[in-house]
DNA sequence: GCGACAACGGTACATTAGTATGGTTGCGTG
DNA sequence: CACGCAACCATACTAATGTACCGTTGTCGC
């Protein structure tokens, strides 16, 4: 959704309730509202609210207090952050004000899907260190390539890249250049990396 | 959180208030419960009120209305997934069936918080690939070697990891040998990278 | 210059809603 | 059996809150 016919004003007052909802768990009153941009007259924000909600942002209930519900569930509640640009290898300029929203609720939202933390460098090539946190699509097949949690007869399961060979077995290679593929004739799909999560501090 | 010492009237009233937070997108006022149970006197939720409050379920604001917060964040879903273990860059047997649950809200609900989408590779090294997502921590100072979103004078931003010279200078240095580090005099932290996000498929 | 509109200030009013006080009932425990 | 406690009713008070009405200012397009 491109945040569209707004007003920078309203952009800023929706952003604020958004955020309340989500973060804080109740919403802001009216004059809670004004507060917080030194508007002093309840109806100068009343203004903002109706034009939010003409616009098909949020939906109010008359006379109740706090009843304000974000149209769009607050784009997942809190799955998203909002996105100021891209930094280069080079250097851009950073943008302040208008910003997009990343969702990541498509990676998280699903219940066929599961963690496994890393550790160790196998995939550091992959660029996954030890720590990282993949998020894993069950699934029992894997295409050329792709990156797999794979079960070997013994039982154990290791993260690797899924290379089937003509001859019926399957080459589980590492991403690491001092570590050797793993060989076997008789490997289960658990299923395939779709992301990838680091939280450092 | 093994929903402990809750009666089972003062489960269902939780069960209520958190059901209206989470979907509805602000909670109950006192008469809203009590009419839910058919309680006639706001006192006799006051009581539930009270209790769940004792009990560290809920948090409330003195005198403002619908101010429940829910302490634990109500379990936002889909904020987590279910881990099934660690995968060694050996191997190691995958959990099957007990599975502990990773919860990123801590990541993704911070209202301090953005995100920068990485072209290039300018911090290869450090794992972060062309395409992923950095989450970054607004803050003004950096410790050494903290990964920071740093603004030039000239206004443009870049990735990179921050280190103070004795010169009154920084050395601003990419993870990637191939690449010189910049030194300015006069650059400004954002924010540092506090985690990192990668969605394929 | 005129009308439309965003974005307010000011004020007033009627609910809504949180809270306090005082009492009742039933259950379980020492 | 007294006591504590959960779980209420009834009522009253007051602060918090939504809303309506009337103005004002500045910008923008025609």
């Amino acid at each position: 959704m491109a945040t569209k016919q707004l007003t920078e004003r309203q952009r800023r007052v929706y952003e604020l309730i958004r955020e309340l909802i989500l973060n804080r768990g109740y919403g802001p009153t009216v004059r809670e509202i004004g507060e917080a941009f030194g508007i002093k007259s309840p109806n100068g924000v009343m203004c903002h609210l109706r034009a939010l909600e003409r616009k098909g942002l949020i939906r109010r209930s008359p006379n109740k207090s706090r009843a304000i519900e974000l149209v769009d569930g607050g784009d997942r509640r809190g799955h998203s952050l909002p996105m100021a640009g891209k930094v280069a290898a080079g250097l851009a300029p950073l943008a302040h004000e208008p910003m997009d929203r990343v969702d990541f609720s498509n990676m998280f939202c699903q219940n066929d899907r599961f963690i496994l933390q890393v550790s160790g460098d196998s995939m550091i090539d992959a660029n996954i260190q030890d720590g990282d946190f993949v998020v894993i699509q069950k699934q029992e097949t894997a295409d050329d390539g792709q990156m797999v949690v794979a079960e070997l007869p013994s039982g154990e399961s290791t993260l690797k890249f899924w290379y089937p060979e003509e001859n019926g077995r399957v080459r589980l290679q590492p991403a690491n250049p001092t570590m050797e593929p793993i060989f076997v004739s008789d490997a289960r799909v658990v299923g395939v990396a779709v992301g990838v999560v680091r939280n450092h501090v």
